[in-house]
DNA sequence: ATACCGACCTGTCAGC
DNA sequence: TGCTGACAGGTCGGTA
């Protein structure tokens, strides 16, 4: 589900609602829970660690701990259907619910992944994600990333060992933006088309990141708030509905194995 | 080293 | 109504 806007949206949500607050205990699910680390090492990491912050790092949520035994980090990705939501006791558990962190306010953070392909893990300090921040990267180290890559400009675009935090829909959307076919060789883009990529991107996940991210189907933040980017989007889910620059038909294909959506005629 | 493709999961929706 | 298959915002590991 979530991407590097809607994973920032959150994280400054629960940032908002939860710095500052204690975590006193932990309920972890036992059944195939999406764990990388061992549920008694995460619990014993959150149990009575105080959250300093909430930040985003790539498509990843850390959460920086600290606590008497010393400083840790406790980190999660959503996979394609988490959800990090604050919420009252009272309010019922959803399914799918997976770890409930009961707070000193009185509140309660719970993981919620349907399709469990979200993953939690703890660590004692340090994590800076596998890949570049696309919105720090310099247009050098930019182009220095896709040289020499055979693979099509969007898989590129989605390998989170050179950029993370780029999905599905900031890839198509940005893409588009640049006027640059999703197939394309990443190594065939010229030093224009790179600059022009390069400011796509950073354009369309700062307009995405303002409007709360994009709300496909069953996206909310940390308040359970939808986003409203979707209604901005120009390329992605727009399969067989007029291009808004020159009316033909978006088409989609499959390229490394995701629905890519795109202009025949404004894509070069 | 790089790139592709199926696997991992559940839910939803279109088509029959 | 109910079944089947395709598809979904992501990553990983095996294979070529």
């Amino acid at each position: 589900m979530p991407e590097l806007p809607e994973v920032e949206t959150i994280a400054r949500g629960l940032h908002k609602r939860v710095a500052g607050d204690r975590i006193e205990s932990v309920w972890i699910g036992n059944k195939r829970e999406p764990l990388k680390s061992p549920a008694a090492k995460i619990a014993a990491t959150l149990e009575g660690a105080r959250v300093d912050q909430v930040r985003r790092v790539g498509k990843h949520i850390v959460f920086d701990l600290s606590a008497r035994k010393g400083a840790s980090q406790w980190i999660v990705h959503l996979g394609m259907t988490g959800r990090m939501l604050v919420a009252a006791p009272e309010t019922e558990t959803a399914s799918h619910t997976h770890l409930v962190a009961r707070l000193e306010s009185g509140r309660e953070l719970r993981f919620v992944d349907p399709r469990r392909f979200g993953r939690l893990e703890v660590q004692s300090a340090g994590f800076t994600g596998p890949g570049t921040e696309p919105l720090q990267v310099s247009l050098e180290d930019f182009v220095q990333l896709f040289k020499g890559r055979n693979a099509p400009i969007k898989g590129a675009l989605l390998n989170q060992k050179l950029l993370h935090g780029v999905g599905n829909i900031y890839a198509d959307e940005s893409l588009f933006r640049a006027g640059i076919r999703p197939r394309r060789r990443a190594s065939s883009l010229t030093r224009q088309e790179s600059a022009r990529l390069h400011s796509a991107l950073q354009e369309v996940l700062k307009e995405a990141i303002a409007a709360g991210g994009s709300s496909v189907s069953d996206y909310v933040d940390a308040e359970g708030e939808e986003g409203f980017f979707q209604l901005q989007h120009c390329a992605y889910g727009r399969a067989g509905e007029p291009c808004l620059v020159c009316k033909t038909p978006i088409k989609k294909i499959v390229v490394a194995g995701r629905g890519t959506h795109y202009c025949p005629k404004c894509q070069k």
